[in-house]
DNA sequence: CGCTGTCCTGTAACCGGTTACACAGCTCGC
DNA sequence: GCGAGCTGTGTAACCGGTTACAGGACAGCG
């Protein structure tokens, strides 16, 4: 059963050529006789020979293989990059290496290291290591596409225009009547809730002058929604809006929101950000951001570079657009 | 930048010592004095040596990586499992090499090819292939571990228990009073989408009999869910329940339902098949399998054969288990 | 002192491909 | 008839690791 497979070398004896020649008809170069590339083919064929990717790779020093890395926090969300970016590399005839990665920088910086010589470039998305922390994890010899991470300066990489999007967000509650908002932020050490979190208290400047924000803090997972609403409801104050900072939440806050038995949108309306493929079966309001998209034009790029020149090491913003459903609408009056 | 990176030989160099005492060094082996050790680590640190894992492999025999084979088809369905994969693969020190692959038996058979000398081992999902097509695609020195696939006797591989899945849902809609049932089956080619016709007509004839059960062609995407119902509709027929052959042609099927002014469960109850994420925030009645779970198990199995000895060529069946949420209810009377 | 055994280290072969270079055979032009 | 030029093929080195085997140094023992 597990019988070792034929190498080039069994193939060359079969055909009664050498090694060279059986290399060359078999990846159709130029320079060979007719003849000799039927010999090899029916050889090959007879011997059942798959060439063996893993030496191929070496010699080439190209394995058409990228990494991608990426938090274990695994959901809709990274899914749908993920997504993307198989298409694309498919397309293109390459294979994508998953590896992901513990919150831990050492391990982080580990994760990357053991793809050296196994891919040929990498997708990194590590939106909780700081500079140093991927300086240090980022091997030399690999060139890489960063996405979702910190510090982009001088990097090939793509972020997503968060304040746009929240600003968004905030202008059409404001502009249903809703003034009294809540924001249930993203983890601290990550800068997409970070950005999402200073861009919802300065568009409340702007769209509810003397309206006090109220800023819960979350962790991007459905249940910290939950407890933001339980939070809230203890506490005795009230909103009549909440701005969370993705959809997760904002639908654990929905649901918290339904068990204390107050309406969506009538009694508070909700709003989330990602536009996660749940959100439109729920008609959740929310901040779309072409995710399998940005995972393909990440990967295209990434490939691109590869095959082509070089990566230029830009920051390209990722455009959101506010998708409205039926968490929000007018404030009855 | 693109410095090219230390090799193992450079550390000898700077080291002074030989290659070898390089690897063994670093591998942790037994027999090196710690001065040589120590001397081995300092060089490495200071070049900022990092082995090159395609080398590794190559000499090894062994990638640590297994390849998982999946349909283009991509969905909560496949994600789920992939994350389940995912999970217990890194838990192991392996790495997941993805490559999905189209619908053409030729073509899928490139992609496992392709795979040959990068991973140690395969996890394959092709409902799609034949027998004929399997054998011909795998290749024969690499251990693999099918997933839903159409025939897997005297091979290692995980099937779902349509039978009992769909039997369970059918019975539950019997016993709340409907039997008038509508099924919208998967693709005709898919082994689970036939079984679960099969087990529908089986259930119906002991559950309804008399009753003439209808049986509209899906594909198992939500598009066909809608259009399925749609052409119920045209057609005059009519039912009281429809059992979709999946999760997402079960939302497809609500939402048309819904555009033509019908109420879930009120008039039709709505059963599904997967228990994706989704079905939980719909309130979709459905028969769960939990995906993850079979995903981390098929690779649990992989890798201990890889580790420890041979592959057991069993077939293990997951169980499947009805989960009742609002899409049913008991008929109106 | 010589022999054996232990401990450590180095040389070189090997994993399975690709390819620079050398070279053989042939045609062609003079 | 002979050298140049072109085609097609083979030999052997190389990619970057691991490791079988050989051998040097040194201790213990008779």
């Amino acid at each position: 059963m597990k019988q070792a497979s034929a190498t080039v070398r069994d193939v060359a004896r079969v055909a009664e050529v050498s090694v060279a020649s059986v290399s060359r008809a078999l990846n159709g170069h130029s320079s060979v006789h007719p003849d000799m590339r039927a010999r090899v083919l029916a050889a090959a064929k007879t011997l059942g020979y798959v060439p063996h990717a893993g030496a191929r790779s070496l010699s080439l020093a190209r394995s058409h293989a990228i990494g991608v890395v990426l938090p274990d926090l695994y959901g809709e969300f990274f899914s749908e990059i993920v997504r993307g970016m198989d298409r694309e590399v498919t397309a293109r005839g390459y294979h994508l290496l998953l590896s992901n990665m513990h919150a831990d920088a050492a391990l982080a910086a580990q994760a990357m290291r053991s793809m050296r010589g196994r891919v040929d470039g990498l997708i990194v998305m590590a939106p909780q290591l700081d500079t140093a922390e991927l300086d240090e994890a980022l091997p030399r010899d690999v060139p890489a596409v960063l996405v979702n991470c910190r510090e982009t300066v001088g990097r090939a990489a793509y972020r997503i225009d968060n304040t746009a999007g929240i600003t968004a967000a905030v202008a059409h509650l404001a502009a249903t009547g809703r003034r009294r908002l809540l924001h249930i932020s993203g983890p601290e050490g990550n800068i997409d809730g970070r950005e999402r979190r200073d861009a919802f208290l300065a568009a409340m400047a702007v769209h509810a002058p003397g309206i006090a924000p109220i800023v819960v803090a979350g962790d991007f997972r459905e249940e910290s929604g939950v407890a933001a609403v339980r939070r809230l409801i203890e506490s005795g104050e009230t909103c009549d809006g909440i701005v969370a900072a993705n959809d997760m939440m904002a639908l654990g806050a929905m649901s918290a929101l339904r068990e204390a038995g107050m309406a969506v949108p009538g009694d508070i309306a909700v709003t989330g950000f990602d536009d996660v493929p749940l959100a439109r079966y729920l008609g959740l309001t929310t901040v779309r951001i072409t995710l399998a998209e940005m995972g393909a034009r990440a990967t295209a790029r990434l490939i691109d570079a590869l095959d082509g020149g070089a990566l230029s090491p830009d920051t390209e913003i990722i455009a959101t657009e506010l998708i409205i459903r039926s968490t929000t609408g007018p404030l009855p009056t």
